[in-house]
DNA sequence: GTGAAAGCGCTAACAC
DNA sequence: GTGTTAGCGCTTTCAC
């Protein structure tokens, strides 16, 4: 493994010089440059980030935390934050779970986008401490250096449950997703704002935890029940299309029998039939605003970090 | 930013101390131990992962290299690999692009694990000199500390193109994805083995590239000739699912006018109508298997390679 | 334009 | 059981 040493006596000059050629100072003259360039070339050197780190003081890297791989979300926002990033130099990495953790607490990372609601509030404000900026897609958390840039969910269900009272729904049931999570509360909120400036109120409500069997359990449970609602919005679309599926399998029609309605248009929502109404969100301009801000806020520059906003997809399930 | 020194100094000791206690060296009583760990804690002091990596030479990371985080077929995969890696403590990160470049070169990870076409062999054969395994999944390569754990394409498209032969196709025409990729030649070079066999060889070949609008308009081209196919070979699911979109807006019945079939085995293939017949991988243990090769091979210990099975599935298709 | 040298925050060999 | 110290591979200040 040669080193910068390696390549200084080779060249038969001093490692600032090699460094300084290697990191295209203007003092050295291109001449010199080149001839050490070709020499670190040869010699195979790759500079050691974690010398450079130790020295700088910083990683030109950016964390993104997701809680897992397989959600069908997070592949716009990423390429929208990787294309950003890449454009300012910066490298990005991606972890979960107990990777996360350790990345954070290690200060490998600059600057970190969170969107793991596994990660736990200590965890996030005790690392910003260190001053290095984390924005937050997961949750809404008040702190010095952490940012928040969720999706704007209340709005966007407010709007959607607008729509489906304006088709005459009146007996509208809510699925919740895992209770308490950010996601869940703000969407719930915006639906019963809706219903609320209506004079109405939830018909029934069930509780999931986002995933599609989660959505196929609840069905069963309405087909059970009674009182049967008309309509059942739920919060994402993983949970609306296991519905769907199970409330089909039981010879039920959608939209005849009861109306759906997802949140997040993933994109089986657009091949199931009916085709699933949802609220998209333009994930790759979202991820790339997230990125812009991360930016500025760890070059100290002032930025605003702001909300992502849904945009009404309607199809066939209501 | 604490530093060691800093808890050294309130802890009225060393920093080797530190650092014994902070390692759980035997040499330090519990008690004493205890007590610096308290302090650490008090003090918001967190190593530094830069410090510890130039020091000790390594960085207990591990990086997984995709090509994009759309693919649908990463997910389990990378959970089977990060659920290895946890069991043995180390981290794992994950990246693409230009980002997986920076990080194999400057030395940030211990080991890589690459499914990503972009990266040159050039690139690879660089990084491994330095003696970092590298384990790849995504094309062959022969070279030192550079482990092939590919897909055993070959034989699993062997066995579903003999499949296709049984039920009486032999109008036999093939999808290709990116030409001169591995998953691509030797899925081709599978199916053509199969036929070969029976004294048969491909009737038609397309060229798409793994997409699902390249299966559309694979199908437009196959619509628009005189010659017709009764079976239609894909080297993976999305093509599949996009040639059977196509040809079924257009009139046509599958597997009535024409049988199809894919490989990959991803989420929607399952629920298309008709559902894909495919090969599905199990890619969680596939992925479990993969690191733990990798953690042998990063502590010089002596493993073998070995690439991964296909199951064939076999659905309505054709 | 180039070099000497300090020092980033740790680990671990060695001394006591 | 604890402390001293060298040194990992760089960047950068300061001299010349």
């Amino acid at each position: 493994m040669p080193t910068i040493k390696d390549v200084a006596r080779i060249a038969n000059c001093s490692i600032s010089t090699v460094s300084y050629a290697l990191n295209n100072d203007r003092r050295i003259p291109e001449k010199t440059a080149n001839r050490i360039k070709k020499i670190a070339d040869d010699l195979g050197y790759l500079p050691s980030a974690a010398a450079r780190n130790l020295k700088k003081q910083n990683t030109n890297t950016v964390l993104v935390a997701i809680s897992d791989f397989g959600g069908p979300v997070y592949h716009e926002l990423l390429d929208g934050i990787h294309h950003k990033l890449g454009k300012n130099k910066y490298t990005m990495i991606v972890s979960t779970g107990f990777s996360t953790e350790n990345l954070l607490k290690e200060k490998t990372v600059d600057g970190a986008i969170i969107s793991d609601i596994n990660i736990t509030n200590k965890t996030l404000k005790q690392v910003s401490k260190t001053f290095r900026p984390i924005i937050i897609l997961d949750r809404s958390l008040d702190d010095e250096n952490i940012f928040d840039m969720t999706i704007d969910n209340h709005n966007a269900m407010y709007r959607l449950t607008n729509d489906v009272l304006s088709k005459g729904y009146r007996k509208i049931a809510f699925v919740h997703g895992v209770k308490k999570t950010f996601d869940n509360e703000s969407r719930f909120a915006g639906f019963n704002h809706a219903l609320n400036e209506h004079g109405l109120s939830v018909y029934q409500e069930f509780v999931g935890n986002f995933t599609k069997p989660s959505g196929q359990k609840i069905a069963q449970e309405i087909l059970n029940q009674n009182e049967q609602p008309d309509m059942i919005v739920c919060a994402n679309d993983e949970m609306a299309l296991g519905i769907m599926e199970t409330l089909q399998i039981n010879g039920k029609n959608i939209p005849g029998d009861y109306g759906v309605s997802g949140f997040d248009d993933i994109e089986l929502s657009r091949y199931f039939k009916p085709s699933l109404t949802s609220v998209r969100i333009n994930r790759f301009s979202w991820g790339e605003r997230i990125a812009d801000t991360l930016i500025h806020l760890m070059k100290s520059e002032s930025t605003s970090a702001q909300k992502a906003h849904g945009e009404l997809i309607i199809r066939e399930s209501y």
